[in-house]
DNA sequence: GTGGTCTAGACCACT
DNA sequence: GTGGTCTAGACCACG
């Protein structure tokens, strides 16, 4: 369980767990089954009030993407995995068609956009390329 | 002076304000010497509170898109135009290259992600396609 | 009469105009028995507002700075010049004193207030040597 | 926390709390990670209403001194020190600045000028020294 | 008429 | 508990 907060970022904490633990379900970093930190654990590993990882957990069971199973702990539910793929997916798309209406409430066409987003993903491209081999994590 | 609140948005309606009227004179839809309606008169047009307003207009004020004179009313400001574009288009770069870090973290490639991209854009393109005639204003 | 007002001080125009015209009467541009321009000729003049006008002209005489004769006009009184020259004098203590205090609160030693005093003076003294000559107004 | 705001002051009070925070963080009676009251405490302590607090607290995490976060409460910038004190002897310098201007304006020599400095400054010292021992906090 | 400030009191989200 | 937003309505200074 890696989980990387920014306590100044205005999603809210709990907000924050509960995005990164879907992703790690989504991504098989979190497996069916596998079994959630305690609440308290929780709280103290990522430096967080009790309220806090409570609220997560509680939202991430709201979700389905964990079971709570009193006495024995929480334990992400067996189809989590496909469903959270497909909602990444699914935000994906979502948030390129944001950036399309986007760009035409901006009065940018279509195709500058286009090149736009090519140009980025050049840059991207070569920043990447760059870091090859200096990985640590 | 068309602005659309939407109450049940986590964005504070002041801010909602700010965001519409930059937007407006990034656009050219408000250019720089106009006269911005009177905080009474913004207050009822958009029925908000005159204090929140007055909130929205400070806050514009703040930021340099606009200047208030007492008694007079509040005037947008000469360079806003230029300024807000090169803004909005900063954060349109911004959004691109958060979809790329996103696709990144997600585990799809840069090509997956370009041909996402190519794809929702014809979709888009289409929709729009099949809109025009239809238009007023 | 040469006002010289700026519309984007916090200091209120009609303050600003009251400033200015004891400034004359002090410095004897404006002298005793001088007549003011009427309020309609003061606000075209200036270019502002016929209140504005009105209530410098209003505040002046109630200063006890000028003398409003009905049916002829505004002059300035009779023993103003002193008054007014002693005030800027005072003034200039006033401004003083608040420095020295000003300098108390900040944790400043006087000495240390002292040095930066003749410092600025020495800048200033410089500035002023190299516009010699070069004076349009 | 010691604020003392006048209500009679034409300086809002909201800008009073303001000011006198700045102030002390630059002398040091406030530093780096202290906490400030709370919104409801500060509102209380001075006897203002708890929007006009809220509003002066927002206002300095709008300049960087102090950081707020939800919940927690605010607390004063690393670096906010150094900078508010910069600001204070930049402003000392522009007062230093204005008084030489206005002396120009007013006809006085730079010289009269200085001596005047000099003059007050005696005095001053002089009256500094009858309080000395009298002094409790 | 203009904008600016302040109070009172309510409601909400986050920790 | 924390701060943030919003409304209602009053008062003020400026033009």
């Amino acid at each position: 369980m890696n989980l990387d907060l920014d306590p100044s970022s205005p999603v809210p904490l709990y907000a924050q767990i509960v995005e990164q633990v879907r992703r790690q379900v989504a991504l098989g970093a979190l497996r069916p089954g596998d079994r959630l930190p305690t609440v308290r654990d929780l709280a103290v590993h990522v430096r967080v009030n009790r309220n806090t990882a409570a609220r997560a957990i509680q939202e991430l069971e709201r979700r389905g993407v964990v079971r709570t199973r009193v006495g024995q702990g929480t334990f992400v539910q067996d189809r989590a995995a496909e469903i959270e793929r497909a909602v990444l997916e699914e935000q994906m798309d979502q948030a390129i068609d944001r950036l399309l209406v986007e760009a035409g409430n901006t009065g940018i066409t279509l195709e500058a956009l286009a090149e736009r987003f090519a140009d980025r993903l050049e840059k991207f491209r070569k920043k990447q390329a760059g870091k090859e081999g200096g990985e640590h994590e």
